[in-house]
DNA sequence: ACTTTATAGTTGCATTTGTAACTAATATAA
DNA sequence: TTATATTAGTTACAAATGCAACTATAAAGT
């Protein structure tokens, strides 16, 4: 009814909905351009697995924020593909080490340049210090939510 | 293996995501301590419908970001809880305007102190000059995508 | 030692989601 | 006018997701 109405809320979360997956179909854009035989999700995954030598499966959930179920599937997709091998952890038999191929590893000399170029993309038009406070204001609002859950 | 490795990225888009994430979840925390029988995606066709008084599906959609089958089921949902009705546009019968009942409307009284409540939480410790570069660097992420989208 | 509790990962099932095909109504073009 | 193409919304089916139960191993408590 009123023009009250119309300017209820910044409606952030659908900003940030927004760009989030903007990051994403960029990368997904650039990469499509090569013959590349991998979703996001699996990448999400293989990231960490390049980063941390060996991770856990557990370790790949923690910093993809994918659940362990997520993770056990997208590792046997990323298996069947011959990018990935399991190997159990000899001293705690539970956790399963998440190792690359040969395979998986030459994968990176083709994604580590789409990956740059889709940064260089994104970032166009924004300063160093906008990004600084981009990452810093995201990471304040994470906590934000954090410390008022009651746990 | 090498350090390097380490260092690969900012993982930008995990922020995001995480940021988005924490938005909703602070949210539906808050809804949750009333007796409000509604999910978040309830809630982001709720809120196009009541800014724009008799908002068509389509409309909803393109506001919130959901895809015309999405809106479909939620407001099916919706109406399903007594909270709008579908009403045949006289003009262009293709088009359905989605209406608030009187139970809809009142659920705003519950659920606008909780959005206050909400924003306040999420934006603690949080300058307004930070504020104001996070919206207006998401919009150039979000325009830089579609900038490098060949169409 | 042995019983209980916790952890890493997997599996099965129910729910959700996304895609494509479909209906009905409108707009365009010959 | 009549054929063609678009558009709004729905439906059906396949694929992805999340949750709870399960296995195997390890840690903690008595």
């Amino acid at each position: 009814m009123s023009q009250e109405r119309i300017r209820i809320g910044v409606k952030r979360h659908l900003l940030l909905s927004k760009a989030y997956k903007a990051s994403i179909y960029r990368f997904l854009e650039n990469i499509s351009e090569l013959e590349i035989d991998i979703t996001f999700d699996e990448w999400m995954i293989l990231g960490p697995i390049w980063n941390l030598e060996g991770a856990s499966q557990k370790e790949c959930g923690a910093i993809s924020t994918k659940d362990k179920t997520a993770v056990t599937r997208i590792i046997n997709s990323l298996e069947g593909k011959n990018l990935v091998v399991r190997v159990s952890d000899q001293i705690d038999k539970r956790v399963k080490r998440i190792i690359l191929t040969r395979k998986g590893e030459k994968l990176f000399d083709d994604i580590l340049p789409i990956i740059e170029k889709t940064r260089l993309q994104m970032n166009n038009d924004i300063s160093e210090s906008e990004l600084k406070t981009l990452d810093a204001v995201l990471m304040k609002l994470i906590e934000n939510h954090e410390r008022f859950t009651k746990s």
